[in-house]
DNA sequence: ACTATTTTTTAGGTTTGTCTAAACCTTAAT
DNA sequence: ATTAAGGTTTAGACAAACCTAAAAAATAGT
């Protein structure tokens, strides 16, 4: 079956949004979608009679099996074109998000197919999050914040929690991305402030607000 | 100002109906684009609007200056991701241009500048057909089809008229493709069929009907 | 338990791009 | 010059995806 570019950014967000809650609300996915709630309300009865959601009326909504494994098969084309990007074109992490998010609509599966291939079947995008493979599934690594993490010991950065422009200005500047290896050094715990060395830079100091956005492997 | 897809592929369509003739009919539009009449006078009116047509009623129209760079721009893309697919992901040439057909509507021209540095500036794309500059500069040619080649001269393969599968096979049996050096031994008035010799293969026949549709540089 | 508030849905309207059918021009043939 | 044929445009409808405003349901506060 095949879906419309705006059905495509439905069934994605309605997958994000229950990464966090179990159920996802009219409200909440209006406005990930910076639309209106009468507008979710419109496209969540077409998905319905398309058979991708379990959806009862003013009671909140989830995507079943085949809505699950669509959202995924969205992911993967995101993620792999993101990867594509930074690491073929030269764009840098935060800049990839808008372009891959046209790109992940291009609907032939022998396109996406090829450039897995040409890209070596990477296992994660350049924020850190698992590509999905060609049957949906998710390749999920254990990991843990910083915020959390024991101190004077040395992690790896496997993924970033918030990916906005300002987080990932703020992580270039300390010279931290995906793979960088560090290590905390001490945590304040009047507000949660964490000393932090980067490997081969200068220690510097993160919020609490940060570090929890931050995510290391975890053994 | 940015265009729908819409509105894209009717400007492609008319700059490509204009390479043959001056001046492009409503009815030629809608069948190049698959659509009716009807739908062809409505978009007319939408790109006179925004200044892109010189068109007057029932007389036909045609692209301005300003309607012209944004289809070369189009075409630009276009070939860019066609010489992409071929080169970096391995598509066959025939099948490239459905996939490039929708990546080209990707509008950032930031990837387009970073593509085509990927790819080192190529001139032409997998079917020997040239790719405008930034600018909409198209970087034309001499070309002669190789029924009308003088014999006994080598002669370098610049591109191919027919873009079909059965003529894609035709050639890489032969092994003949963009870029080939080949030289026509001689000429058969009866029929205008050649025997030519590809650069380190045996020699061949090629009926006129394919002759026509292979065309070499000329200097 | 009953309001008040918030959330969600319905009803009805807009825009974009398409369509069919009918009306309208142009051209070519007698 | 008239008409027949063909191409082109207009008129009116429709679907998709959005909107606002109002109604309906759920929830929360006392």
């Amino acid at each position: 079956m095949n879906f419309s570019v705006s059905e495509e950014n439905y069934i994605k967000s309605i997958y994000h949004l229950q990464q966090q809650t179990d159920t996802v609300t009219t409200n909440s996915l209006a406005n990930e979608l910076h639309t209106r709630p009468a507008s979710v309300t419109d496209m969540l009865k077409k998905l319905q009679i398309k058979q991708l959601l379990e959806y009862e009326k003013y009671k909140g909504f989830r995507l079943n099996a085949t809505g699950n494994k669509i959202a995924l098969n969205i992911v993967r084309r995101h993620r792999l074109w993101e990867y594509f990007l930074v690491t073929k074109l030269g764009f840098e992490w935060d800049k990839v998000h808008a372009i891959a998010e046209e790109l992940e609509h291009v609907s032939s599966t022998e396109l996406i197919q090829k450039l897995d291939n040409y890209l070596n079947n990477p296992q994660t995008d350049p924020h850190g999050d698992p590509i999905p493979d060609i049957n949906g599934k998710l390749h999920v690594i254990k990991q843990v914040s910083i915020a959390e993490v024991p101190v004077k010991k040395n992690v790896v950065v496997s993924s970033v929690g918030n990916q906005s422009r300002e987080m990932l200005e703020l992580l270039n500047h300390n010279n931290i991305g995906i793979g960088t290896t560090l290590k905390v050094n001490l945590r304040f715990t009047f507000d949660g402030s964490a000393e932090i060395k980067v490997l081969k830079h200068a220690t510097c100091i993160i919020s609490e607000q940060v570090a929890k956005n931050i995510f290391v492997y975890h053994d």
